[in-house]
DNA sequence: GTATGATTGAAACATACGTTTGACTGACAA
DNA sequence: TTGTCAGTCAAACGTATGTTTCAATCATAC
């Protein structure tokens, strides 16, 4: 019983914070669905917050380390060339998709802790994970920019952003949309990279101002023929 | 002073809701910052719950509204073919991003408030807002079908959700990143109407699975021309 | 067996919460 | 002037929260 009561905390605290919450979920709740005692999580993480940091590092380092190493694979694969912008994309989205994946029935939850993070989390909990994210950033976005050579560093930020968002909010919503039919993970992480690699090596579109509400931006006629960079 | 401190509520708790989460907002926050007394909410609003409902319906009916007026005049236009997938994810996108702009220094606060509605909102008001949604995800779904016949249908609607996650995913965090220079509000809305076109137009691949984490998917030599319909 | 240090247990702590109450205010109509 | 009523106010209600306390328990080394 050493380590068991404080694993049965993480994993039932990590399933109640992405259900209903970091603040709306009490210490109490956790402690009596795991079947612990209540001070247990104080003895053993120190506070609520610091049990929310526990949680995260125990995800979200794996995942990341990976994402790396795939990189790594992927440009040495490369040679002296551009990794193609698929590779790039597919080491980015397959670590997140085998977490979720190798999660089972826990499918989500990792994803939904995420989302809270920016607006739950205190400033210290969140700088935890930012500060582990951002050298996946920056890998990631050095190996696009080789890819693409002919879009703006900015965009290609930007566009890696995207990307975030479309997986953070598919992984989160896609099952319980209810109006489109459950994927198996490998079919739907090929959607998605189908999707990401057209996006980003999209051409750039010269701006158009905000139009007025009755108006839509221009590029009716220029239609998007996204060929590859 | 009638309707004065009704106002004052909802802006304030909007802003407070966005930064600080549902549940970590107490109502003596709102109150004091918005200088009225702590039965205000409850006289005005009935519970804590019903002013988040408040909020919501006076920010996104409005902007579906928009949306769905947008797509309608996109489609006029088309006539008797199908529209041009950059004018039907404009005419999606582009009243999101006029709400954004006309909050001014409120921006983001609305999309935030939007990703938290699935965690902290309890199921009456999260019903409450998707109701509203479903006639735009419908009429965009099926627009973007007509212009797209050699997608597969629900892979549309797959896309579409990458659409809703990379916009939300920007406009929360986009400018409090630090790693990438703001941009003016038309120049993003280009930058995702580029990428959401091609990402949308993306040709669809065979499925692999979901590989060991030394591996990655297939495709690497297939790369993306996101080629019109 | 016994001492030791880590873990668990039940109970209490102080505080913060959403909500309710009932008195009070001020404008406006009769 | 009086009555009415929507709106405001200070105060209190009951409850739930994260955290702390301290005794009880357990495994392990001596």
């Amino acid at each position: 019983m050493a380590g068991d009561t404080r694993e049965r905390i993480l994993d039932v605290a990590e399933r109640l914070f992405a259900d209903s919450g970091f603040a709306s979920t009490s210490l109490r709740d956790i402690t009596a669905e795991a079947g612990v005692n209540l001070a247990a999580v104080n003895y053993h993480f120190g506070s609520k917050e610091a049990l929310l940091g526990a949680i995260l590092e125990r995800r979200i380092r794996p995942m990341n380390d990976r994402r790396i190493a795939l990189l790594d694979q992927v440009e040495a694969e490369a040679g002296a060339g551009a990794a193609a912008v698929e590779q790039i994309v597919a080491a980015f989205l397959n670590p997140a998709f085998q977490q979720v994946a190798a999660m089972g029935s826990h499918r989500r939850q990792l994803l939904k802790l995420l989302g809270q993070l920016h607006t739950q989390a205190n400033p210290e909990t969140r700088k935890l994970f930012f500060r582990q994210f951002d050298e996946v950033r920056m890998r990631f976005t050095a190996s696009f920019q080789r890819a693409l050579p002919d879009i703006d560093p900015d965009e290609v930020a930007r566009r890696m952003m995207y990307i975030v968002g479309a997986m953070s909010y598919i992984m989160m919503w896609g099952e319980q949309s209810g109006h489109l039919p459950a994927q198996p993970p490998e079919r739907l992480q090929q959607s998605l990279i189908d999707f990401a690699s057209a996006g980003m090596a999209a051409p750039e579109t010269a701006a158009s101002g905000i139009p007025a509400p009755e108006t839509l931006p221009a590029g009716a006629a220029v239609a998007a023929q996204g060929g590859p960079a």
